[in-house]
DNA sequence: CAGAATCCAGCACGATACTG
DNA sequence: CAGTATCGTGCTGGATTCTG
């Protein structure tokens, strides 16, 4: 019998992400973009909202706090890039990542499914 | 100036649901399918795997009391039937709704989207 | 301007035992 | 078979204060 060979650092970062995620490709993405406020803050960056202060009027609900921590675990999965300018006063410009950005259609099918299941449900009529 | 006449339940309906779920379509979306196993219970139930019983024997990691409340929360948001059958011992058989089916596309870009980004993001070269 | 630090409440979720 | 009932805990997220 022969032995199969595996060799990849690919393969590592798979079974890696599979445990952290619990093998599910759905949940994994669902708990990645799943933030309370992470949906809202994406579209905002994607709309070149792209500075915190900005971030925080668009969303007033969002306290200082929770802005920072969902910022910092959007950068952590890769889905926005942070730049931080030395100046005084300190600047930080945030962008999408090329991940990011490939959530657009996933995007329009939420937004789609949404509108049309749970804002504007049709009457069985 | 003349006021404005809006007269229907829809728009009700639409005001109840906005306000419920925070205006945004996006995030309302995923708090409806963001439960921690409801992606795994709406795809075995897709795939015809509809008895209590056996969900659990495919999660195993999920407890009888999770998946109780998991299968009530999909069932009040409209996404799942419960059909009770009046027998001895008890049957009870779980099929999507309409608005469970129209969730197909949507998994799929989310599942597309885990896969590419997640469990196998390609290496920059 | 863009955070960091600290404290705290609520609830999601888990473990276990019991039931029509 | 398909659940309840009860208890317990850890993490998510809120309020407030402080800082380079």
């Amino acid at each position: 019998m022969k032995k199969i060979e595996i060799n990849s650092e690919r393969f590592d970062n798979m079974v890696e992400n599979i445990k952290k995620y619990g093998g599910c490709p759905v949940s994994a993405t669902l708990k990645i973009i799943g933030g309370k406020w992470k949906p809202l803050i994406l579209y905002f960056i994607s709309v070149d909202v792209n500075r915190f202060g900005q971030l925080q009027r668009m969303m007033p609900d969002c306290s200082k706090r929770m802005m920072t921590t969902q910022l910092r675990e959007l950068e952590k999965d890769g889905l926005i890039n942070r730049k931080v300018f030395a100046e005084v006063p300190p600047k930080v410009i945030y962008t999408l990542t090329i991940t990011g950005e490939n959530l657009r259609p996933l995007f329009g099918e939420l937004r789609k499914w949404g509108i049309e299941n749970i804002l504007e449900p049709k009457k069985k009529s």
